[in-house]
DNA sequence: CCTCATGATTAATG
DNA sequence: CATTAATCATGAGG
């Protein structure tokens, strides 16, 4: 105590001494007796005197000043009551907001990039770069002509996001470090709190943070550029090939009475299309559940292509005669064969065409003919039609000739809206499937009607 | 250019 | 959830 006071007051003295700062106004000099508390208070105020005025002096005065009082034995208490009374006097709020409230805005954009396979793991990894990679691809990997360009592109945005992010946080970081130095040293002159210092680099990140959600924010924007450049669907149509559409049109055709393929058989269709071509349409992956996803894709494909055709054939059946000709014609070769092969075992006659079928739109004036017109129809372009046809649809496929050439001989061949087995008149498919909507003329009474469960 | 065909998407529907 | 109907967006030709 009595020691402190001593030296304090020495100090004091040499202070004043060394730089002959004469403060002018009510300064006393400090007095000889040492151990009271009028002295010690009297020191004290010196001090702060000193530190009051520094301001008004030149800059070496003051520096020179201030390492006086630094040396100052009192220095640190002063300090820290100083510290106090600022952190008392609301110089520092703000402590109330601080961390953690985690921006979902950020979250979003942080998701976001993570699904992307922008922040996620390197692609070099391989396992887990699947994030990315069977998102993208929909589980397969093939059909990656477009992916590649695509990848590639992707990998240059997630290599300047990671430069730019690093960038950020090295800048941070000697930002932060700077700042740190600069009030570690101010605070052995001005009233600074670690605490302070804390939050002063609080503040810093989060003005980091926020810039890097800005490049967080141009990067997402990057990438959904990129994604609605290459990867919707909707943009990157392809045309399916010649022969995946006449597999289609000529399922199609063959089951105009009911055009709903079943699962398997989308599967079945999906798999001969696919093979034929490795068109894999680029499926919109949803995302989530990024990892398995199994090829569904191609199925869908290929409800998509009915969906489409059903509609459009339906909307302007005129438009698709000739094509309904040629695909029915085709597959009207092997079924006649069939179908007349089934008749002639059935029963060894030419069945009475009790033709009254409930959409009776056509008739056929003649079915004597009909293997006729369709060899006519047949033409030369045969080839290959399939084998594994189920009766039905052979039926279907040669009710759908006949109706045909009943056209061309007695209606108006260019708008007859015939309505082909099946199709009613409000348009849409009824279910033609229970055998006594349509009566054949090769379909005897009662044979051959059997397997519908397409 | 424009037009048409066509695959995909979306809202509505039951 | 599967379909329908409407619509979008693109590819291929004119």
């Amino acid at each position: 105590m009595d020691e402190q006071a001593r030296i304090m007051q020495a100090l004091g003295g040499v202070s004043l001494a060394g730089h002959s700062v004469q403060g002018g106004m009510g300064l006393q000099p400090p007095h000889g007796h040492d151990g009271t508390d009028d002295g010690r208070k009297q020191d004290i105020g010196d001090i702060l005197h000193q530190i009051m005025t520094i301001t008004d002096q030149s800059l070496d005065e003051a520096q020179a000043k201030k390492h006086g009082l630094n040396c100052h034995r009192m220095k640190p208490a002063l300090f820290s009551v100083l510290c106090e009374i600022k952190e008392k006097t609301g110089l520092s709020i703000r402590g109330s907001q601080e961390e953690d409230p985690p921006d979902p805005q950020l979250m979003r954009l942080d998701n976001m990039l993570l699904a992307e396979g922008v922040s996620g793991p390197e692609k070099g990894g391989g396992s887990a770069a699947a994030a990315a990679a069977a998102a993208a691809s929909g589980g397969a990997s093939d059909n990656s002509i477009e992916h590649s360009d695509y990848r590639s592109k992707l990998t240059q945005i997630r290599q300047i996001y990671h430069t730019e992010l690093e960038k950020y946080e090295q800048a941070c970081n000697e930002f932060t470090t700077h700042v740190m130095n600069l009030l570690r040293e101010q605070s052995r002159t001005r009233p600074i709190s670690p605490k302070e210092i804390e939050r002063m680099v609080g503040i810093i990140h989060r003005k980091f943070s926020s810039i890097q959600m800005q490049l967080k924010q141009s990067t997402c924007e990057a990438v959904m550029i990129l994604r609605s450049r290459f990867l919707d669907a909707r943009r990157k149509r392809r045309n399916f090939s010649k022969q995946a559409t006449e597999i289609l049109n000529e399922y199609f055709y063959s089951h105009l009475s009911n055009p709903y393929p079943s699962e398997e058989a989308k599967e079945e269709l999906a798999k001969k299309c696919s093979i034929t071509v490795s068109q894999a349409a680029l499926q919109t992956d949803k995302r989530e559940s990024s990892e398995h996803m199994a090829d569904s894709a191609p199925q869908s494909v290929v409800s998509n292509w009915f969906g489409n055709k059903r509609i459009r054939y339906k909307k302007n059946i005129g438009k698709f005669q000739e094509e309904a000709n040629l695909y029915a014609a085709k597959t009207a070769v092997t079924a006649a064969h069939a179908v007349a092969a089934a008749v002639q075992n059935s029963q060894t006659n030419s069945p009475t065409t009790p033709n009254s079928g409930s959409s009776g739109s056509f008739n056929l004036p003649n079915s004597g003919d009909m293997f006729l017109s369709m060899q006519s129809l047949n033409g030369d372009s045969y080839q290959g039609a399939q084998v594994g046809v189920n009766v039905q649809s052979q039926v279907d496929t040669l009710r759908h000739v006949i109706s045909q050439t009943a056209g061309y001989s007695e209606a108006l061949g260019g708008n007859t809206m015939y309505s082909p087995n099946g199709l009613n008149a409000n348009g849409g498919w009824h279910d033609a499937m229970t055998p006594s909507s349509v009566i054949s003329p090769t379909e005897g009474p009662g044979s051959v009607h059997s397997d519908t469960s397409n």
